[in-house]
DNA sequence: ATCACGGAAGTGGACTGTCCAATCGGCGTC
DNA sequence: GACGCCGATTGGACAGTCCACTTCCGTGAT
């Protein structure tokens, strides 16, 4: 009855966050089922689903119909999904998510070139070289690209940087893969070097090389990416065309 | 109308979402009650609630008992539960909560020093006075503190930075607020001093020097918090539970 | 003995119906 | 005109029931 008396909904959340603060609940485990939740907290099920659901919203659990409600593994992450209302109700610019994206990845960056372990280059080194590999297919590329860039985050030592980098590079990478497919030999070719040259720069311990390498880099493809759609001003007054959202996760097919 | 989903609550987070990408929906607004969405969307209210639960963990909407739902006011947010259940999960450190916010804030700085406009800095010196005026008053002191980094991160011009620095301030503050009370005049001496440092550089529209003192700043300040405790982890978001800390100064009922 | 198939049990997903509590606005009273 | 009360509206929560999916184990065919 302490202070868990104000939302029955809420004493859900805070019966799941006392599980994990206590250690009883870690990545990949099954919570209770619903029903039994429910007797165990003495609040309905219908209110029981509304907390889990809630906690589902914040990519806390995740539910698998028929077979339980589980803590994702994985590294952590932070759903995006937010970031895209946010964007949407603030009318954010583009410009502002890839400056965010910039901050971000120059700072993890700088953060892997200085604390970046030989296993963390090694990984970074192999994204590097199937990007030159894959320059004759562009979405092959993209793909090693996101890899490229996720290995920098997580040998920036810190996974709240590495989470933000996540969430922020989401929201680009949405419309990045649609110009995929028209990007150029030439292009391509430069941002291989330019990947290469940042990873040169990390396992040299560079930092600020790495900073403003990865800095350039990430001013470039923006500009790049400007001259690409103009339709930006069209589509903010035509009317939404109604089911074209990628309700889908479009993470892109990675599957490591 | 209703847009065929996978999941029947799904809908209704999509329903939402057209709604505000079709402009129908902006801060402030409230959205059609429960019975009305229910019956417009086909589903059952239940699933309504479901629905608006996961936009309400996510931060989109804001249910008032008895009043409505709302689309929040105010300057674009991101919860911190997320990162809170996250740093609980993955057993985040402290100092990486720290190295984060240093990161986003030292960025954060040195686009306000790019781009303050008269208003912004004006706002940021306000907060520098009041934090010269509240020394005795180490509360006090918080509050305008971190209404000055607040203010900073607004300047940046870039409101996903500002979200983002605010999010993870959020984890900072929580004990940083039990040790406020602790603080002794020379610390916030110090710390105001260079909170007018780095006002005036981002005034002077000086970059580096902008971000060096920020820098700077951060670490001494987490330099300073490390001596204080140890313990790190998840307690109940609220106040804290009595098993906590070894000593605890004047209850301090402020709870702002 | 092995393996594929089928069904039962357990689980989340959803619906119907009902009641409670908080809020807010309008009406009547003072 | 100001205050206070009362009811309509709205979100919060509950109970019971049914459905869909997943899993797994036992059965029977090979």
């Amino acid at each position: 009855m302490a202070k868990s008396g104000k939302d029955s909904t809420e004493q859900v959340i805070t019966f799941v966050r006392e599980m994990i603060a206590k250690g009883e609940l870690r990545q990949g485990d099954r919570l209770p089922a619903e029903r039994d939740l429910s007797t165990k907290l003495g609040v309905s099920r219908p209110t029981i689903r509304a907390g889990l659901r809630a906690l589902s919203a914040m990519g806390v659990v995740k539910s698998r119909h028929g077979s339980g409600t589980y803590i994702p593994e994985g590294p952590p992450t932070l759903g995006s999904e937010p970031l895209r209302f946010l964007a949407a109700l603030h009318g954010l610019s583009r410009d502002e998510v890839y400056e965010a994206r910039r901050v971000l990845e120059v700072s993890a960056a700088g953060l892997a070139a200085k604390r970046a372990s030989a296993e963390h280059t090694a990984v970074i080194a192999e994204e590097v070289a199937s990007l030159f590999a894959s320059i004759d297919d562009p979405q092959e590329f993209l793909v090693h690209d996101i890899r490229f860039h996720r290995a920098v985050a997580s040998a920036s030592g810190n996974q709240i940087v590495a989470s933000l980098v996540e969430m922020v590079s989401a929201l680009y990478y949405e419309h990045r893969r649609d110009t995929a497919a028209r990007a150029t030999d030439r292009n391509l070719r430069d941002a291989a070097d330019l990947h290469r040259a940042i990873y040169q720069a990390i396992r040299k311990h560079d930092i600020d090389l790495a900073q403003t390498l990865m800095n350039r880099h990430l001013l470039h493809s923006a500009a790049y990416q400007a001259q690409e759609d103009q339709p930006l001003g069209l589509q903010a007054a035509r009317p939404v065309k109604g089911s074209r959202s990628p309700r889908k996760r479009a993470a892109a097919p990675d599957a490591s």
